[in-house]
DNA sequence: CATAGTTTGGCAAACGTTTGCCAACGATGT
DNA sequence: ACATCGTTGGCAAACGTTTGCCAAACTATG
């Protein structure tokens, strides 16, 4: 009801510019002689279909037409589209944009297009999308940090075919086929790093726990240094609810060392996050990583350019588009794709910023 | 397969096809017992054309159904498909993912969906794409940092909606609608900043001049440098094809030390540039900022959390969305969409990176 | 010459939507 | 009684494509 009154003004407003006259089927047909169908089957390449004269004079004539099929009409027909849609928060974050990058190029080979939705991480505007795409018959929906909605429930239920990548949402029914790392090992690896490093004050920084993702990074770094024998009382921990992780990693560190001052080594869950307390770190006259070691999740690729400092869990962003176009696929032919973990690995990093 | 199957005891064929009931028109029509256009017309707030009676129950089942219209009969029916395609080369540079969360977020509130494609720099795939959004009848082309090619050339003289942006590709008929700054003059803004610093030898890099916007810069930079009074001679210049800017700023850079050694202030036409310049400074021993000052172009986000060693002048990214969709609008209606000039300052940053 | 089989190709339906046109119907005015 | 008019709502065409089915026109076989 809001909806459907909200788009009608506009939709009633803007007038149709002058459509160009597109080369269809029926054009080709009325310059060969012949009928639509016949057109249509050989543009297929059904040539046993019609008399080789009547194949090469199409054939001809698809050619000097540039004529391409139009994709509605096709759609139309059957209901493939040939269009995966991808909701993303924040296509600024450069995880995201890897990602994204990666899943564009695996689609498109595979003959895909890909729409890309950027909901801001919010649950009304993943919903509007969810509901948008739908209404353009996309084929798949791959939802990057997806959030727990009970439209999404619904795609999910109703056999949609939905690929969770990086965090999988907390959906009450039967599991959908996901992309990502094992979270809680990624947290593990980060606090081997740094009692390899021999510290013994310890800092982890994170954002809201309602991401599965975010909650499995700091189980998991938590239980390792409990495993190796760090009382849980040499561990700081600051939190920030903020959206953007820049401002959260510069919020959650400000609260941490505010209780307990700088530790000596700071896990972050991500590596936007190691970035703020950065920020803050040398605002307080900080040296990282002389004073302090950071270690992220991530690893972006900028952090070899210009974080020479940043130690981080390396995630494959590269691979997760043919991991992705795989679940879906799965998910197409009618098989349960279950987890894809991706391997992942530590870039250690211990530079000084200024050599 | 066969687990899904037992798991659903009666649930409507999934295995066949990826058809979907979906509810049409001719679904509410039937319920409500009326025909297909009544339906539509007051899907479609034209609610003086029924009894009031049969728009509350027509309404009723609109709302109980969640009914929402496919887009793509409605794209059928009259060729709009509310659809616009952006494409661009090299998703995870920043700046590019800027440009395309701000298009996407302008496009939307204006009640569009956004096609993303990465054409990797490759004219062969941008004209892949382009011929590929053709048949998906999208309603204009956002193209960033387009390369000039035949199809593309015909696109715009066929009088597709196409708005460049940042880059204006060299094609020779009627100037295309443009969103960007004013290159010669930011670059120019570059060489200021170095010369009110006192600095005297100068360094200059830059990727494939084949491109508009990077000539201009360089042109602008280098002028600026000569009005006030620099001798050609104090300007060194380093010149990489690469086309990953981050690899280009480092090769340059190299080139141009290997022949006249490090300069003072350094220019480089974008920060990934800077970001090159930055990593063989370091590996070279080369403090920044205080042996060599550093000048980009672009100042992305993370300038201001991970990179204070690097003035930028700030392009204002966050804003080309909406003077995309001007310039959009304007093709729409017929108004040719001259150059949509954006204002650009710079960002002085000279900490030391270690404080 | 009749029957059967093959090639060649058109007809029409279907997908979901929008919209111009027309037909009932009732009410009002003369 | 008749003309006029507004209301209500259906019919059908159109957008471009694919495809099952049927019908000619041949060809081969008996």
């Amino acid at each position: 009801m809001k909806q459907t009154q909200r788009e009608q003004p506009q939709r009633d407003r803007e007038k149709p510019g002058p459509r160009r006259p597109r080369v269809s089927l029926s054009t080709i047909a009325r310059a060969a002689g012949v009928s639509i169908s016949t057109v249509s089957r050989i543009a297929n390449g059904q040539l046993n279909r019609a008399n080789p004269q009547t194949v090469a004079r199409v054939q001809a004539l698809l050619e000097t037409t540039g004529y391409r099929p139009d994709n509605i009409g096709r759609s139309l027909r059957h209901g493939r589209s040939r269009i995966v849609a991808m909701l993303a928060p924040n296509l600024t974050n450069p995880a995201m944009a890897a990602i994204a990058s990666a899943t564009e190029t695996a689609l498109r080979e595979a003959g895909y297009v890909m729409i890309l939705c950027d909901t801001h991480d919010e649950p009304a505007l993943q919903d509007e999308y969810l509901a948008a795409m739908r209404s353009q018959s996309v084929e798949g929906y791959v939802v990057v940090s997806g959030l727990a909605t009970a439209m999404l429930e619904a795609f999910v239920e109703g056999g949609e075919p939905v690929v969770f990548v990086g965090r999988r949402p907390a959906l009450r029914g039967r599991p959908a086929p996901f992309v990502g790392i094992d979270n809680r090992g990624a947290g593990a690896m980060a606090a081997d790093h740094l009692l390899e490093r021999g510290l013994r004050r310890f800092g982890l920084i994170h954002s809201a726990t309602s991401s599965s993702a975010i909650e499995e990074r700091v189980a998991g770094f938590r239980a390792r240094l409990a495993e190796r024998g760090v009382p849980a009382s040499a561990i700081g921990t600051g939190m920030s609810l903020e959206l953007q992780h820049l401002f959260a990693g510069y919020a959650a560190t400000r609260q941490l060392v505010e209780a307990g001052g700088w530790p000596e080594g700071l896990f972050a869950v991500s590596d936007l996050m190691a970035y703020g307390a950065y920020r803050l770190a040398r605002e307080a006259g900080i040296h990282v990583p002389r004073d302090c070691v950071i270690v992220g999740i991530d690893d972006n690729i900028l952090n070899a350019w210009i974080a020479p400092w940043l130690s981080s869990v390396h995630v494959p962003y590269e691979s997760f588009g043919t991991a992705i176009l795989a679940q879906l696929r799965a998910r197409w032919e009618g098989r349960g794709g279950g987890d894809a973990l991706l391997p992942y690995r530590l870039v250690a990093r211990a530079d000084d910023a200024c050599e």
